[in-house]
RNA sequence: CGGGGCGUAGCGCAGCCCGGUAGCGCACCAGUUUUGGGAACUGGUGGUCGCAGGUUCAAAUCCUGUCGCCCCGACCA
């Protein structure tokens, strides 16, 4: 890609509506555009690396055996009148009308929707157990949307529903997809911590949640320095007052401290809550009819890039790890007029993308501050600079955007330097 | 929903108290000179001052209403 084609409207101010580094950033950097409160529009750049993180996923979802589906975001009220969400749910859930007045809503979330495809096509316990995705948009009216894609109102989630015939089943698909969680964050570079959890109005139990540390979290997580208990504050309270510096509650020896995280995952267990009253049935080794067992696992995309942020910037930028960079590297051109240098550059990105390597060809015609600042605002992991010295001496420098360290390095040797840092 | 704040050019803001031709910086367009960390000069484009009503000879400014946005709280897979 070359910079000159690229959508990509940088800011040099901050938006005065954008608090937290992750929403100054995308903002900033020409990711993400706000049209209503908790709705934006992604642009190229905040696509790319939205897709980015779809495709950890899907890799990791799709090794755990589960499988991808995509199920309609507007559903009629009757499913959810059936579990008896449609009157518990609130104001949260946003409702529709069509033209012939019948009632819908915008799926928030979609255990009704699955459970009522399962037990339309899922008979024997032969064909289960069962793990279901989807990667979709999801609206939630929220009372308060805040920090730009940290807490949206329409935002992009993978959810996956998996069935079993038996809670053991279920326990080994939960504990699966706890490992395929921290399979998918560590990916993405990210530091997390895997906490006690509330499951809220969705219901069920064996609730987890994968939190990102960050200073701006939303959760407050409480740990133990001496037994293995962590735990979202929510939970804590409501068995038993406890905040910073109490005696651990679990293992009575260790003492307890806060920190903050933001929720990017949250695994948990449904029983047979849905399958039962939406009479979800299948016939067991004798015959006998009884609920499907339901698991429940999602994923924010938008948040956890939003996470990703958080953890990795500093005051001029985003530093993106290399598994979500939106390119691995930005070839700068200090003066792009000159033909020499423009030379140079076009046969390095060309080397480069065949390599496979996702290069950016910065050849705009304008002062190298601005490329230099765009380039590290933008996050690109590499700079490879090229300006009058390495006209003068076939040399090129190559600066670290995490690192800020420096090589020169000889033309000849760029190619292979550069497939060894991104690996 | 309670409390607080803000809507003036694409972005950041001043002007409002005390009514009288709508401004500044950046961005954008043209030209010239520039090019290793957001260049310089010259010339230019762009705003029914969120919207509606009221007061007034006259409203960005005063009054009423309304919509939107942000923050704190309650809330929240």
């Amino acid at each position: 890609m070359k910079f000159s084609k690229l959508y990509c409207p940088t800011l040099k101010e901050t938006p005065k509506d954008a608090l937290v580094a992750s929403h100054q950033l995308m903002m900033r950097s020409g990711m993400i555009r706000k049209l209503a409160a908790g709705i934006y529009s992604y642009l190229p750049l905040g696509l790319k690396i939205m897709r980015k993180i779809e495709c950890i996923v899907r890799e990791e979802m799709n090794r755990s055996g589960a499988q991808e589906i995509l199920m309609p975001s507007v559903i009629p009220s009757e499913l959810w009148k059936e579990t008896g969400r449609w009157d518990l749910y609130g104001k949260e859930l946003l409702r529709l009308k069509d033209r012939a007045s019948r009632e819908f809503c915008y799926g928030p979330t979609h255990e009704e929707v699955i459970t009522d495809i399962v037990r339309n096509n899922i008979n024997s316990y032969k064909q289960l157990p069962m793990n279901l995705y989807q990667i979709q948009t999801k609206f939630r009216d929220e009372i308060r949307p805040r920090f730009g894609l940290m807490r949206g109102r329409e935002f992009i989630m993978k959810d996956a529903y998996s069935f079993h015939t038996s809670e053991s089943c279920l326990e080994d698909t939960f504990q699966e997809m706890e490992n395929t969680y921290g399979r998918i964050f560590s990916r993405a570079g990210l530091n997390f911590k895997i906490v006690e959890a509330d499951s809220g109005n969705i219901g069920g139990s064996g609730s987890r949640e994968f939190m990102v540390t960050a200073e701006s979290g939303e959760d407050a997580i409480l740990e133990c320095d001496h037994c293995q208990y962590s735990a979202n504050v929510e939970v804590a309270e409501k068995s038993g007052g406890t905040s910073e510096g109490d005696r651990c509650g679990r293992c009575k020896k260790g003492s307890l401290s806060i920190t903050r995280g933001i929720e990017v995952g949250h695994i948990f267990k449904l029983g047979d809550k849905y399958s039962k009253v939406m009479t979800a049935t299948v016939l067991d080794d004798k015959g006998n009819a009884s609920p499907i067992m339901m698991g429940c696992y999602g994923i924010g995309i938008g948040r956890t890039m939003a996470a990703a942020i958080e953890q990795h910037h500093d005051e001029r930028g985003i530093k993106w790890p290399l598994s979500l960079a939106p390119f691995l590297v930005d070839i700068i051109l200090i003066k792009a007029g000159n033909p020499e240098q423009m030379k140079i550059g076009e046969k390095i990105y060309e080397d480069l993308t065949k390599e496979n390597i996702d290069v950016l060809l910065d050849d705009r015609e304008l002062s190298p501050g601005i490329k230099f600042k765009d380039a590290d605002l933008i996050g690109i992991p590499f700079q490879l600079i090229i300006g009058n010295k390495t006209i003068e001496n076939q040399t090129i420098e190559l600066k670290s955007r995490k690192s800020g360290e420096v090589q020169i390095l000889n033309l000849s040797d760029i190619i292979s330097t550069i497939k060894g840092v991104t690996q």
